[in-house]
DNA sequence: CTGCCGTGACACCCCAAAGGTATCGAACAA
DNA sequence: TTGTTCGATACCTTTGGGGTGTCACGGCAG
């Protein structure tokens, strides 16, 4: 059973006459009159009344045309569909991302995203680093923004920024009213740091630069995100040591102060899986492509 | 575009597995492989993610999956629904009658009909016989249950059952106490008629009647159908001349009596159109041809 | 009444496309 | 590395849809 021959039954229910529907079906009129003998053996069942020179629906014919106009309309709605998600301009894209980037670029990629591909529902999560990966190994996510990089053979990278790193300070602190911080200085504070596992991460990274400026800090108090990071910051329980871009956001308690010393700085990567090549995930790298060489060379 | 096609989309789509599918199809493994990589063609679009060994369906892919699932249940049912109306076994049937049979077998007819195809919606209509005839031709109507039956080359008939005709007296009338009546008797009588168009009808059966037992009626009374007729008995108006079934159901103002003398009888006959072969119709009158045989001979 | 016209059905041919078999090539396991 | 699994490709055969030519039947005009 084929499409066509709905649509030639359809025809000719609708001229009544097997000529002219052959013609507008831009056939002959033999093939026509096949196909409709065809579809009546099919189903058993005589769908128009030949009698004398006039043609007419049988009730049988009319019950099958509703069906076959339904049956096409919905073909219709099929193609456009399926091409639409296949263009990647609907469908669905899952996005994780880590905390510390609901502050800066990333909103502003997301934005961007959404005004070309409006139609793309977006499901948005905040995680951290490990569980990114995780996710995106396991594909419950398409992309992940994580910080630092994550490194997977399977991913695709793409640099989103780059940015130095600032301190974190409760606002009670004595160091909030110095007028210059170094980061030596910090040997007897408490830092807050993140995320506690997987080991190692971006607390290390933090640590690394404790070793560079020649000490340990005094004590350790480690989160699993950034989130909770800032919330003790800002009970004031020590300093932590976050991206630059957190600092656009004032919170209540926590003042954000550059240091001199030695500055790493972080990057925020996009990453998906390599084999993963969704319209969908490739129409956002291309976006996030566009984005970073716009924002900053 | 083949109805195939979807199938073996879906197939492949449940199995995720090639050679499974083509095993469920009963075909062979490349045949269905080219069968998709055709459907993908088609439809412009990448339907499954071939990365590695394992087949997993894209975004797009599952959008196609949902809709050919339901286009192929419709088709279905297009198929059912299509083969029980052809068959008779559903669908709808337009009947008419003239009013005198609402009383007799025609209740007994439509019943017997109704038990063996309850699925066909039945449209029921009382009408005059002049009536019954231009809405057959016109297609109005599929059955036409009429008295006296129709003249038309173009119409298959079908006796459903003679009988005599009696008498409807109002009760009033002094006639109604008379052990015997004579149609002769009744020369000064007012004769209510029906139906008064197109003559000649039912009405010059009665005065043939009148003619034969040798007198014009006193008075006449023309009416449109037989329930009109009947009404102005009741109220003592006049007798009428009337079928013999019409006498099972009682009504108040009106007394049924048969007569001595001439007594054409009158024949009930269900026709329909000759080129209307419409499986409906044809049960119908089946049902009618045994009805007929097995209530009177 | 006859012959023409309109219309659908039938006969025959050709080619596109679907199915089959054999085989290839990549990925994974032993 | 080799063997195995699985989808893709190549090539052949067959099915079936479309085209042309023609017939058969009913309607209508001359």
């Amino acid at each position: 059973m084929d499409f066509r021959r709905l649509r030639y039954f359809l025809a000719v229910a609708e001229e009544l006459h097997f000529g002219r529907a052959a013609t507008r079906l831009e056939i002959a009129q033999p093939p026509l009159s096949r196909q409709i003998a065809t579809l009546e053996k099919e189903v058993g069942v005589q769908l128009f009344d030949r009698s004398r020179s006039q043609i007419r629906l049988t009730q049988a014919g009319m019950v099958l045309q509703e069906h076959a106009r339904q049956i096409l309309e919905r073909l219709d709605a099929a193609y456009r569909e399926t091409k639409a998600v296949g263009a990647g301009g609907a469908g669905r894209l899952r996005i994780a991302f880590v905390g510390s980037a609901s502050h800066g670029v990333l909103p502003l990629l997301i934005k961007s995203y959404r005004s070309s591909y409006p139609d793309v529902e977006l499901a948005l999560s905040a995680v951290n680093n490990a569980e990114l990966h995780r996710a995106l190994i396991s594909r419950e996510i398409d992309i992940a923004v994580a910080r630092p990089e994550l490194r997977d053979d399977e991913f695709r990278r793409e640099l989103l920024c780059r940015e130095k790193l600032i301190l974190a300070l409760p606002d009670n602190s004595r160091l909030a009213t110095q007028s210059e911080l170094r980061f030596a200085d910090l040997a007897n504070e408490t830092f807050v740091l993140y995320p506690r596992r997987p080991r190692p991460s971006y607390a290390d990274v933090v640590l690394g630069i404790c070793e560079k400026e020649g000490f340990a800090p005094a004590r350790l108090e480690l989160t699993q995100d950034f989130q909770s990071a800032i919330s003790l910051v800002s009970v004031g329980v020590g300093l932590s040591v976050v991206p630059e871009s957190v600092s656009v956001t004032q919170r209540p308690g926590v003042i954000y102060r550059p240091y001199s010393g030695h500055n790493p700085g972080t990057a925020l990567t996009v990453h998906s899986r390599l084999d993963n090549r969704a319209p969908q995930v490739m129409n956002f790298i291309d976006v996030t492509r566009r984005f970073a060489r716009k924002s900053h060379g």
